[in-house]
RNA sequence: GGCGGAGUAGCUCAGUAGGUUAGAGCAGUGGAAUCAUAAUCCACGUGUCCGGGGUUCGAGUCCCUGCUCCGCUACCA
């Protein structure tokens, strides 16, 4: 039986279109589907939008639409660039869905009738103008930090969820389920967060409409997080489908930033505490992707959009990029100079540019014919790659389960960069010189095939669409699977190749 | 104030239970080769491993202390 893979990205507010910060989360979540699709698994991958925000309804105002109909056209656009840098997700969720809606209502009910949701009083420095709620703190000289104004004095009643009564169960659950927040910083910030006390939260507006009502008093609408949070189990199943929820619940991770990780690792796992349902597997809170060493801001225009930087070289090279480049459980730095240079080093002069020097030597010297080779033939720079490759392949699901996606990358390189090696030392063009159906040279340019053949596999989920045209290139259609990049002598003998066509072209 | 990261070649970083001349990639210099997108391959680094103490036969690696940067958090205003 094939196990099954849950996986998730946080769901985003559609005030603004996503940017280069986003896409890095969409695509480190993309790349370990596709690898754990690759090992086997069932995967189940959603991600979305989250809607009922009072920063969506506010930016609909603005723009003198009706809220839902400006979340219609943003959830469109949002899946726009999601297909345009290849996230393969299998479901985009969006917080208005109806499933989710009876999902909220349920989850809230359910806690609720475990004595965990009571009246209180929400009290706070309200910012007309903000439409938002301040903490003292957060005034200036008593006064709004962005209009400057004396702000009112608001009481409301709300619903709150007893989340202090969790404090204990919590840090229990993390010491008792060691990988259950990654990377260990993140975990360090929670225990530290729950010892430090926790208190009771506010789950409930009674000032706004937009939203879910809460199911036993429809003055109110539930909170934005804690209706958030639930479209994890809406994707599974809750509450119609028992059997899917079963099989699929609890998620195998939550892919996140590292800023929200307390409202996953703490009012999320409690409300599931409360609710009885099993506690997803992992958190992982991913770092962020800074501009030149500065922080993105949509508000400054220092946000890159990743769509038109998609475009520049195609979406392979930027996912590339990403997941190269920037260690997933850190912070990293994007910059033209940076990304240019990992597109001429790593994909145009060692990548592609093997691929290209092989696939010509077999066109020049076999007219294009895969030749065939002896069993017995063995280099010391094959075998060194052999090692290396069996190495990685012992070591690649565990990388993987870690997201140490840069970790996996460089080790493929280094196979491809033996490969380079590898011709260097065989000379293929002295070999044919020499005799024109030299037998070590069909060895030579059988290997380098199958050398190419397995690297481009295990390229995939990192750059799905040019390992799929390298394929082509190839002339063979293998499955993208583990199986088939552990296997040596895949390739028959004797097939033409495709068409020669450069995979990262220099400006 | 507390907790936790980080400070290693021009740049980005690896450095596993402390042990021979501290590594990789990129950039730079020189050479080889010509199959290839002038792409590749080879050779070349006198680095105070942030400073100062200490433990040890021996410390980038452990302990103490100081400095700088960053994250989370508390308190005061």
């Amino acid at each position: 039986m094939r196990s099954k893979f849950y996986i998730t990205t946080a769901i985003d507010y559609v005030n603004a279109l996503p940017h280069l910060g986003t896409a890095y989360e969409k695509v480190g979540a993309d790349v370990m589907a596709r690898f754990k699709r690759m090992a086997g698994y069932d995967v189940f991958f959603q991600m979305g939008v989250d809607e009922h925000s009072l920063n969506v309804a506010k930016q609909a105002k603005l723009k003198n639409m009706d809220t839902k109909h400006y979340c219609d056209a943003m959830a469109v656009r949002f899946e726009e660039v999601w297909r345009h840098l290849d996230i393969n997700y299998d479901r985009f969720i969006r917080t208005t869905d109806n499933d989710h809606f009876a999902s909220v209502q349920e989850m809230f009910k359910r806690i609720y009738e475990n004595g965990d949701i009571y009246t209180g009083k929400y009290s706070g420095y309200y910012c007309v103008s903000c439409e938002k709620f301040y903490q003292e703190k957060e005034l200036e000289d008593g006064l709004c930090p962005v209009h400057k104004r004396k702000p009112d004095w608001l009481e409301e009643k709300n619903y709150f969820f007893s989340l202090s009564k969790y404090a204990q169960p919590l840090l229990k659950y993390i010491e008792d389920n060691p990988g259950c927040i990654e990377p260990e910083i993140r975990k360090n910030e929670i225990v530290n967060v729950i010892k430090s006390g926790l208190e009771d939260v506010s789950v409930s507006r009674s000032s706004q409409t937009w939203g879910i009502p809460v199911p036993f008093d429809d003055t109110h609408v539930v909170y934005v997080w804690f209706d958030a949070l639930i479209n994890y189990i809406t994707g599974a199943g809750f509450p119609a489908d028992d059997n899917r929820f079963n099989m699929l619940w609890p998620a195998d991770v939550h892919v996140i930033g590292k800023d929200i990780t307390r409202f996953h690792c703490i009012i999320w796992t409690a409300m599931l505490m409360s609710a009885k349902l099993p506690l997803p597997k992992k958190v992982f809170g991913h770092g962020f992707v800074y501009l030149g060493g500065a922080k993105m801001s949509k508000s400054d225009g220092t946000a890159l959009d990743p769509l038109s930087l998609s475009k520049i070289y195609g979406p392979d090279p930027l996912r590339y990029f990403l997941m190269r480049e920037i260690p997933f459980d850190r912070d990293g730095d994007f910059l033209m100079e940076k990304y240019e240079n990992r597109y001429n080093a790593d994909l145009a002069n060692d990548w592609g540019n093997l691929v290209q020097r092989v696939l010509s030597m077999i066109k020049k010297y076999r007219d294009g014919n895969v030749p065939l080779c002896s069993d017995n033939f063995e280099t010391p720079l094959l075998s060194q790659w052999r090692n290396l490759h069996s190495a990685l392949m012992e070591t690649i699901e565990n990388d993987y389960d870690s997201f140490r996606f840069s970790v996996v990358l460089s080790k493929i390189w280094q196979l491809i960069q033996l490969s380079n090696r590898f011709v260097e030392v065989q000379a293929p063009w002295k070999l044919y010189k020499q005799s024109k159906d030299s037998k070590e040279l069909d060895n030579t340019l059988y290997s380098l095939l199958e050398m190419i053949r397995i690297a481009n596999i295990l390229i995939y989920p990192v750059m799905p669409s040019v390992s799929r045209r390298i394929q082509s290139q190839l002339n063979i259609d293998f499955p993208f699977s583990l199986d088939e990049a552990l296997k040596w002598g895949r390739i028959q003998g004797n097939h033409k190749l495709g068409e020669i066509i450069p995979m990262f072209p220099k400006a």
